[in-house]
DNA sequence: ACCGTATGCCAACACTTGTTGACACGCAAT
DNA sequence: ATTGCGTGTCAACAAGTGTTGGCATACGGT
């Protein structure tokens, strides 16, 4: 998502690049990695399945473009530390309704070793750096995103993968309600004994 | 797990038949649904794959044999209820720690919709109904088993599918002490405005 | 001993998969 | 007009999939 791209001159087959991104996205959420197949992409966007092998390589290179992300978590030493847990929900809850990318990367993490590898990636790095801009133990830092980290991908999981009827019928701000006070303690909570 | 046969007489192949599965659910765990193949699974029970088609028919008869889970919840109602959310996230980690059918339905849940189902059964049914023993607000049962399946299966799908480091280097006690309160608060916990 | 049946293996089918190479068209520069 | 290259289509390959039928063998009941 969101690539920076160095000044080169637009192409002429952005645009079917960008279409073949886009079904890739879609089929990868809703089947998984091995479940969509190169030629259900390919006829998604309307074009010859050798041009998603030109394009990006492999089956493996087109997941890879397709299942770039940025969780774009918000600056939190500029949140009230008594509202950390409200903010993170809501805003995992925001970025999966809005961006079928984390959909496709979940269920493709599933049963995909690279999958897996990029989501341990985006969670290592990503939630564990904005975790440790607010100085607490330094050594509990891992852990404290870690939990952070199992409450929301099960949040997502119950509600996009698996779908459970109470979580999929429960509005996202009785959602965050019940979950902000989660975060906040693994988040700023005294760890227990 | 644990079928209460009728009382078949015990026949020559039970051996094999066991074999089977006991492949079937080390692969469905490993590789999810789709990865996992039926030659494979063959190959490590030593037989032939034509084996498991005569005794489960297909392949979605063996997952569907395979996946057989009971979740064995104890009675909640002989529980202080101060400690209902340690009991089950002790009982939940045991139960995973010891049996990779969990892990196998986890896993093809992702992709598969057979196994999603049948995940949504377990929970629906299993949990729902132990939530439902001790007396709150009826219309809240569900939503409360629900978040409880959120944190719990987020547990799971960190720790033992995407292999989250911080979740894998924790000890189960430790886990426990953590996700506790958060299972107390969503059984019993007096819903947020 | 005989016979029906359960158990097992082998070979093959029909199909789908990712992937590749050859060939046609159209645009841009010379 | 001609050349080169980017864009696209078509057909095919090799490998792997679930699944099926036929055939041998060994067991258990008579």
């Amino acid at each position: 998502m969101t690539s920076s791209a160095p000044p080169t001159q637009p192409r002429r087959s952005d645009a079917t690049r960008a279409a073949i991104l886009r079904a890739a996205r879609e089929r990868f959420a809703a089947d998984g990695y091995e479940r969509a197949t190169i030629r259900a992409i390919a006829a998604d966007a309307q074009i010859d399945p050798s041009m998603v092998m030109r394009y990006y390589g492999s089956k493996e290179g087109l997941f890879a473009a397709a299942a770039e992300f940025d969780l774009r978590l918000p600056d939190l030493t500029s949140v009230p530390p008594a509202r950390l847990g409200e903010v993170l929900v809501r805003h995992f809850l925001a970025r999966w309704e809005g961006d079928e990318t984390l959909v496709a990367l979940l269920r493709a993490a599933s049963t995909n070793p690279g999958a897996a590898e990029r989501m341990r990636g985006i969670f290592a790095n990503q939630l564990t750096a904005a975790v440790a801009t607010f100085g607490t133990d330094p050594t509990l830092t891992a852990r404290r995103a870690g939990l952070v980290a199992s409450q929301v991908l099960g949040l997502a999981f119950t509600r996009y993968i698996v779908r459970l009827p109470p979580m999929v019928d429960t509005t996202p701000d009785e959602l965050v309600s019940w979950v902000a006070p989660t975060l906040q303690r693994y988040l700023t909570g005294t760890p227990p004994s």
